[in-house]
DNA sequence: TAATGTTATTAGCTTTGTCTAACATGAGCG
DNA sequence: CGCTCATGTTAGACAAAGCTAATAACATTA
């Protein structure tokens, strides 16, 4: 019973043991590995530090049940996982063993404050018509599902929104050295995407196009202080409003 | 040059050293120590990995440098941990440092799916007129800043819309023993609140009453498979369809 | 009762990542 | 030239998690 904190481990068995009392009312070793997929040479000391904590009475040899404290704490752990998979699953649609992989990690290091936040988010995609309005646009737009054009009308509507009072749009290409622009919009698709999106090119961030190269293809960009280089192809892809 | 895989810990160091060099042009042990908290004598071993996974130019005392791999993993982590921190600020408005925490822990585990679709997600709701109707009447909402009573109607309109095609709405302590219903709303506020989530008791998860104590006040229900007591006060925040 | 098989525990080893404390290196100064 | 100080490196300890292999404790079966 001492004052140390649960590690991510020791919640995931702690999850394990929770779920295999409540579905078959006992949890054995054996069983713990199973779920776990990992040795019962390594349950046991997890068990015997769980015990430590208060988590569960563990007679060895004997099966394991949760203390009340042990079991709020699986409880609340297991709400976690439920409700990061629904919103991996339901809202960001991504496939269901990612979804549930992700939720596995995220579910120990996920702040409470942040946990409770995206609740909210979650049930307000869900209730709230503007939510729900708003979500079958999301997941009807051809980047995440090939369906209508309709989304990229939204988008440039979007851009419109985004834009105010009117400057002018025009791709990163386009900008002369020394002009800054914020992006309104990252287009393309796969690879190419995702090497701009991992260059940190989001909407709502500002670039300066440092210089050309004389051919003017590489084209080199200042972005949070920091010096990238683009194909021109890349570049041509990300729209920014001249500021 | 092995090919082993970066771990977490080593992926901040990496972020560490590139936001370094960028910063100010050169990444000291020193510096790193203490923009990461740790000690000087656990940066040089983990600067020996790095170079071992061809991730830095590394002559022992002297300056560090990233190699072209190095940089590119450094900005791609980056890239991640920036959505992130952006998504929970701008879309959840969890405070500037728990965003912070939350990314960190997150940038290293998310997958690439789960990242994708996060940050077009992101774009919509920054992008898409849908996304932006949605996210100010979301952060307008009392239940994130008390604000106005608007979000409240939202909600009732929210239940209709779930419902669909009119079955009855009621609070959980008002069904009956052996009925069950699905949540449409969880009200209710701070740990009450929080109580009733970490029971797992989310929109569209169902409930059935399972029995109520002779004086009415605990109330034992079924969810997901598992029993549950609720007093009769909480029991009454959570409004159910009944199925 | 003895033999066999399943299950649990233990001991010993590995990796990661941290710490402290001792030691090394080089720069600047007296 | 040699001292001192800031900075880096190394060695040794420790904790968390895992593994394997040996052993112990039951349970069943012959």
């Amino acid at each position: 019973m001492q004052e140390t904190v649960l590690t991510g481990a020791l919640e995931d068995y702690l999850e394990t043991v929770y779920q295999l009392v409540q579905s078959r009312k006992l949890a054995r070793v054996k069983d713990i590995a199973r779920a776990r997929s990992v040795r019962a040479g390594s349950v046991s000391p997890a068990m015997r530090r769980l015990a430590d904590l208060g988590m569960i009475r563990y007679v060895q040899r004997e099966y394991i049940d949760l203390t009340p404290l042990g079991e709020e704490h699986a409880r609340r752990i297991l709400a976690r996982h439920r409700i990061l998979t629904r919103f991996f699953r339901e809202i960001l649609q991504v496939t269901p063993e990612t979804a549930e992989a992700d939720a596995c990690a995220m579910e120990h290091s996920l702040s409470a404050e942040g946990m409770d936040h995206l609740t909210r988010l979650f049930e307000f995609l869900r209730v709230c018509p503007d939510g729900r309005k708003f979500l079958s646009s999301f997941h009807s737009c051809p980047r995440i599902q090939p369906a209508s054009a309709e989304c990229m009308l939204h988008h440039r509507d979007g851009t419109e929104a985004i834009d105010g009072k009117g400057g002018t749009t025009r791709s990163v290409a386009d900008l002369k050295p020394g002009q800054k622009g914020r992006v309104t919009q990252v287009s393309g698709e796969g690879p190419i995407r995702r090497r701009l999106l991992d260059m940190g090119i989001l909407p709502d961030t500002t670039i300066e196009l440092e210089r050309v190269a004389p051919t003017g293809d590489p084209i080199w960009i200042k972005l949070e202080g920091m010096q990238l280089s683009l194909r021109r192809k890349e570049a041509s892809l990300v729209s920014v409003l001249a500021a």
